[in-house]
DNA sequence: AGATAAAAAGACTTTTATATCTTTTTTTAT
DNA sequence: ATAAAAAAAGATATAAAAGTCTTTTTATCT
C-alpha cells in the first residue's frame, strides 16, 4: 500500500505531532533512532514534508523539526500525498490504466470499499487527532 | 498493495481461466500483447506459478500454458501469496514489526477492515468464480 | 528419427526505491 | 564577530524490483 518512505513519514509526523510544539522541536536523529528508521533518510522525507509545509523546522543550535498549530491541523492524507502522490488511494488495484465503478477490474469493488474505508479516515482525522489517539490508547508508532 | 509481479499474474490467471482448458493452450506471447505487459517478464511469472501448481503448460509444438481443472478451482489468493508472500495481507501498513489487535498501529483496523474484505473475496472464491464475473459482466483483465 | 515449437532455466541489464555521505546554509549562543 | 549546531541541498552508493536475452530441455508433428 504504501511505500517505506510514507510509511517512516506517517511515523515521524505522528511522534512529532506528540513530541513537538514551536518551542519543543527535536533533531532528526532522535526521530530516527526512536522509531528505528534510517537518520539520513528519514532527514531527506522531512526536508520534503518541511517544503510541502507539513511540517516546520528551524535551523541552527538548539533547532529542529516540529508541528506547528496549521501543521497539526492537517489531515494525515496530506502526508501520505506529499510522500506517495495523490494516486495512492485511487490507483487500480490490478494497475490497469482505467479502472472505475462504470468499468471496474474484477477486485475494483473490494478494493475500493478497503481503501475507502482508509481514506476516510485519514482524510477526516488530523494528525492532531490520530496522534491524541495514539497517546490516549497507548498505540505504537 | 500487490506488486506488479503480483498484478500481471493475476490478471494473466484470470485471462487464462475463460480463454483456456487442458486442450485449448495459449503462448506467454498472446497472455502478454493482450494483457500488455512484458512477455519474458511474464514468462518468468508463469514458470513460477507452474511450479506452484495453479498454471499448467505443455511444452513443444501446440504447446502452452492453461488452467486444469484443479488449478481453476484454487481461490485467487493462492496466487496472491504465491508471487507476493503470504505476508501481503498481514504485514502492518506502517511496517512495523509487531501491529495486531492486541497492540495496533494508529492504522490498523482501518487497514484491517480494508485488507480483511480482500482477503475475505481472494480467499473464498476460486479463479473459476472470479473468471466467470469477469466473462459475465464484462469486467476488464 | 529429425525438425520444430514451445516452455524452463539461467544469466544479465535497467530502473526505481532505499540509504548514505559530503558540503552548504542558516540560526543561535558565546 | 565567531564558533557551533542544526537543517538543507546535492551527490553518491546499494539493494530490490522489473525487465530482457540466451541457452537448454521437452513435447509434438512430420
Amino acid at each position: 500500500m504504501f511505500s517505506k518512505s510514507c510509511k517512516y513519514a506517517i511515523r515521524a509526523v505522528l511522534y512529532m505531532a506528540y513530541k513537538t510544539s514551536p518551542d519543543q522541536r527535536v533533531g532528526v536523529k532522535e526521530i530516527a533512532d526512536t522509531l528505528d528508521v534510517p537518520g539520513p533518510f528519514l532527514a531527506k522525507l522531512l526536508q520534503q514534508l518541511t517544503r510541502n509545509n507539513l511540517v516546520s523546522s528551524v535551523k541552527g543550535p538548539n533547532g529542529g523539526f516540529f508541528l506547528s498549530e496549521k501543521n497539526r491541523n492537517e489531515p494525515l492524507r496530506k502526508v501520505v500525498e506529499c510522500i506517495d502522490g495523490p494516486e495512492v488511494f485511487s490507483a487500480c488495484i490490478l494497475g490497469l490504466p482505467v479502472c472505475s465503478s462504470e468499468n471496474p477490474c474484477p477486485l475494483h469493488t473490494q478494493a475500493f470499499i478497503y481503501r475507502e474505508g482508509l481514506l476516510q479516515m485519514v482524510g477526516k482525522k488530523t494528525v492532531a487527532e490520530i496522534a491524541a489517539q495514539v497517546t490516549q490508547e497507548g498505540l505504537s508508532v
